[in-house]
RNA sequence: GUGGUUGUAGCUCAGCUGGUUAGAGCGCUGGUUUGUGGUACCAGAGGUCGCCGGUUCGAAACCGGUCUUCCACCCCA
């Protein structure tokens, strides 16, 4: 035996079953794409270099797979800089091209690329994999699909309002009931940093202030204090370590807080515009709920920001995310274009959905009936039948070998197909089919209309 | 990138403080049953114990390295 094939680290395969329930998933949200007016558009999975770094921040920078140039790449790399051996340096030297990292950073690419033949405000929606050098773990891969659904052209607050009624209606018709859009605003948190005196430090309060419900209150102010924030500014923080209440409630405390910052007071307004009117709409199935602790790595949102949590009881990082980004087609060059975005993180929806039991019992794609072959004769006898039933979409199939019976009905069962036709001289002569029902083991002889009857 | 964890038959795992031919269940193949599967009984095939090196008279077991799995941190979907 030679030595076991493999996989590279962080990634799958998927077997039939698997992509069948995949693909539920997929659907379901491209229908709900759909109706909310989005278009698909696909790009490559690989972009340059210079597309894709520099916009994630600098872990992200590390987390993009590289492709190495082709060709004998080594030799255009100088001598002083080959024996510095800086892996950072290096680098762009040697690879030119990446894997994207996630759809929205192609997107505002294509958007800038294609900016002539656009009709703004524009609405697209991606379903493709994106691919992070990460170390997996639990709901974590190295290959990964994404759903996007973005618009840019419009700085309107109702597309965040439409964005969380799109979440609300997805997760609805996955039946995935109890899911919690998390809410904040950029805005609100420069606000705090604001006003707290520690705007220099608005990253390191963030990421701190991101994990209250995992290290809680002290860990948090640990964090802040080794990050330099005075103990002044901690001390203002206070009162977001007990903040609850209702929405309406959060806000009127936060514009107190934030009465001296202008920043703040419009993060708050834009707020309190999507609360407003999606209690005014109502939502089918999720909660939506504001959060001051949510941050979001991704340094590109201005506005809004969104994360979704699995419904209670199961463990699992967020689903989904997405937020507002007044300029990310800026760094192409292209001023003034706002957009905002929602994603969905299809694995871990998947793997949410297996853990509660959610997918459908009709989720399969597989054969109805299969014909036994009892041979020559009786194969072409039973093709014929095959032929026509696929032709009024009736999937079948004849079992390839003139095997034993055991056999072949072994492979129906194990298959699970429903039903099983023995056709052989007794049959043929009268120009009928023995239909057997595999879960009762009922039989009964048919004609061939009756078959597509019972088949139907 | 940091810390821990895992690797034995196709799958899930057992294998005591190092000691002959490495086990079980499930699955697989064949038979009991030549036009009837899922149950039962009988028989059989299948492993250089992740890989490389070391300690030892002797290693699946101990040590080092490496890859892999899973988990936590970092970060994130």
């Amino acid at each position: 035996m030679s030595k076991k094939p493999s996989i590279p680290k962080g990634t799958r395969d998927f077997s039939p079953t698997e992509v069948v329930k995949r693909t539920y998933i997929m659907d379901t949200i491209k229908r709900s794409f759909t109706q909310f007016g989005f278009q698909p558009i696909e790009t490559p999975s690989f972009e340059n270099s210079d597309t894709l770094m520099g916009k994630y921040g600098e872990e992200g920078d590390r987390l993009i797979f590289k492709i190495l140039n082709s060709g004998d790449y080594l030799k255009k790399v100088d001598d002083a800089l080959y024996s510095e051996k800086d892996s950072g340096k290096m680098t762009p030297k040697i690879s030119e091209k990446a894997l994207r990292y996630d759809l929205t950073v192609p997107f505002a690419r294509y958007v800038v690329q294609h900016q002539n033949e656009i009709t703004f405000p524009f609405k697209r929606y991606q379903i493709q994999p994106v691919w992070r050098a990460d170390r997996p773990q639990k709901g974590r891969f190295r290959e990964f699909f994404q759903c996007d659904a973005d618009v840019v052209g419009s700085k309107s607050l109702w597309q965040e309002v439409e964005l969380v009624q799109l979440y609300d209606t997805v997760f609805t018709a996955l039946k995935l009931e109890g899911a919690t859009i998390k809410m904040n605003n950029r805005k609100i948190l420069s606000g705090i940093a604001e006003v707290i005196g520690a705007q220099d430090k608005l990253i390191d309060f963030t990421v701190a202030l991101d994990k209250l419900d995992k290290i809680g209150e002290e860990g948090v102010k640990k964090e802040m204090r080794e990050k330099g924030i005075t103990e002044d500014a901690i001390e203002k923080v206070q009162p977001l370590f007990s903040f609850t209440g209702t929405a309406i409630e959060k806000l009127t405390s936060l514009e107190t807080m934030l009465a001296s910052s202008e920043t703040g007071q419009k993060g708050i307004e834009e707020l309190r515009f999507i609360v407003d009117n999606i209690s005014a709409l109502g939502l089918q199935s999720a909660h939506l709920e504001i959060d001051v602790t949510l941050a979001r790595g991704l340094n590109y949102y201005t506005g809004a920001i969104f994360e979704v949590a699995a419904p209670e009881g199961v463990a699992m990082g967020s689903i989904g995310g997405g937020g507002r980004y007044d300029d990310l087609t800026g760094i192409f060059g292209m001023k003034d274009v706002s957009g905002v975005g929602i994603s969905f993180g299809l694995d871990r929806i998947y793997l949410v959905i297996e853990e509660l039991g959610l997918f459908p019992e009709t989720v399969s794609a597989n054969t109805k009936v299969l014909f036994i072959n009892f041979g020559e004769k009786e194969a072409l006898y039973a093709m014929k039948a095959i032929t026509k039933l696929r032709g009024k979409n009736i999937s079948a199939e004849l079992y390839p070998d003139d095997a034993k019976m055991k056999k072949q009905m072994g492979y129906a069962d194990k298959r699970d197909i429903t039903y099983t036709v023995l056709a052989g001289d007794k049959e043929m002569e009268s120009e009928i089919f023995t239909l057997k029902n595999m879960k009762s083991g009922e039989q009964e002889s048919l004609d061939f209309d009756g078959l597509v009857n019972r088949l139907k």
